[in-house]
DNA sequence: ATAATGGTTCGGTTCTGTCGAACGGCTGAG
DNA sequence: CTCAGCCGTTCGACAGAACCGAACCATTAT
């Protein structure tokens, strides 16, 4: 059962394709028969829907399932493209994590949420679920707080509005008018920090990315254990990056 | 002009809308106008597909143009779990590229294509065509070969049938015989050669990873300009890799 | 050997995707 | 300032496609 919802001029066929792509994925790989079932539908629409994905050469079938195939590899390259100039973010991320010897990342404000974009976890691999790719509340963690202070207010509006303020734990900021408090304090800072908001025994510092314009490009920050992070020890160091970044991007 | 292709009991509205995603990441962003010229279609209907995967978030608005989103990322990502256990063909790369001061990658096949998996510039990082994402001929590239050469006979064939023998170079392998007889070299040597095949001035060596059982899992590569580049200098590396790679994976 | 599970095929019915034309907003030219 | 042209958007009608269900295979488990 997974969301439908019609909509105006949209194209239910291939939002219902869309949700076989999701349940795929979100399954980890799935037969005709799964994916009939969590949506609701025939077994012959599934099987239709996932040939077609098939031919498309969109989905592999492997042990008797279909998984998302590379195709879409190419597409989430391509999709993080206009940040990758020369790979310079990239390679700032990486610097980040190699000084700090903590995680480093970049995230961008898309559709209402921060997505990561770019990590590096310096030597010492961290396992973690920051994953790329993956979506996050932005009033939930440092780099989507500095985007979010420097958003029009409007802005912001719409995106507590269409996302609400879900509180990933106890510490995350749940109530507007604290939001508000907190992004001024940023603005104040320049950076934001992240304490234990959105997963419990990390803390962060991040940074905005702003055109010379003000326009938001996307987040900076840096990551690590709760009981020996000293966010004063990084937010230069973001800031920094975050300017060099700044100052090197090449905007058309 | 794209493939609109009919099929078997193929959704043809699904195929059209994965059409119009193509589109987008072909052109880097584009209205609805430029959509349904390059689709032969009607604006209107253009705009419905558009809409819909807009209001999904699986594309970006912007300065007036959609773009291919972010999700994407997310499924990419997903899609390259399978050889991300643990980090451990993402780290054997860059350890080869360190190592040998050159191009390393890994590549997977998919419908009988070569897919970049990852990808690592030592320190020298080059830029180069060959993306993460991207696909290209299994018998134009040395990792493609070493595959190849492990493929139950049948199934080269299938390779062949589907994508035939294409030259993307003067050097590239473009007859069968020819090839069947690389391949036999290449068994041999327990590793495969580029030299010029698929770009000119590009030399490589590429070796199989298998599963326990002679499953081919993908191939691992080193690659360099053609001048300074000397096969027998690295094939052991990349050999050695491969076998590491193969005796530390799990198999579920 | 048989039942059960999952995949595949097929045709009829309903619904929806498609087109074309017309509208509205924006930009640039005259 | 006006008008022409371009692009995105809306709307209704028709043709055609997606959907379902039932029946048919293949494979595995009992």
């Amino acid at each position: 059962m997974s969301h439908d919802a019609a909509s105006d001029g949209a194209i239910r066929t291939g939002a219902r394709m869309l949700s076989v792509i999701e349940v795929l994925n979100e399954e980890g790989g799935a037969g005709v028969t799964t994916v009939a079932d969590r949506l609701g539908i025939a077994k012959s629409t599934a099987h239709a829907h996932l040939q077609t994905l098939h031919e498309r050469r969109y989905l592999v079938k492997r042990d008797g399932e279909y998984r998302v195939g590379l195709r879409f590899l190419d597409l989430g390259q391509a999709a993080r493209g206009p940040w990758n100039e020369d790979g310079l973010i990239e390679s700032k991320v990486e610097q980040l994590a190699d000084e700090t010897e903590m995680r480093a990342q970049f995230l961008v404000a898309e559709h209402g949420e921060a997505v990561y974009v770019y990590r590096s976890t310096g030597k010492h691999s961290v396992p973690t679920d920051s994953r790329v790719g993956v979506r996050i509340p932005l009033h939930a963690v440092s780099a989507g707080k500095a985007m979010l202070a420097q958003f029009p207010e409007e802005r912001v509006d719409e995106v507590v509005e269409r996302h609400g303020l879900a509180a990933v734990t106890d510490n995350t900021i749940s109530d507007r008018a604290e939001l508000d408090a907190e992004l001024e304090r940023v603005r104040e800072r320049g950076y934001a920090r992240n304490d234990e908001e959105s997963w419990e025994g990390v803390r962060a510092v991040g940074a905005p990315v702003l055109t010379p314009d003000g326009e938001v490009v996307g987040g900076l920050s840096v990551s690590g254990s709760a009981h020996r992070f000293r966010p004063d020890e990084f937010s230069d160091l973001v800031m920094g990056a975050a300017n060099e970044v700044e100052l090197t991007m090449k905007y058309e």
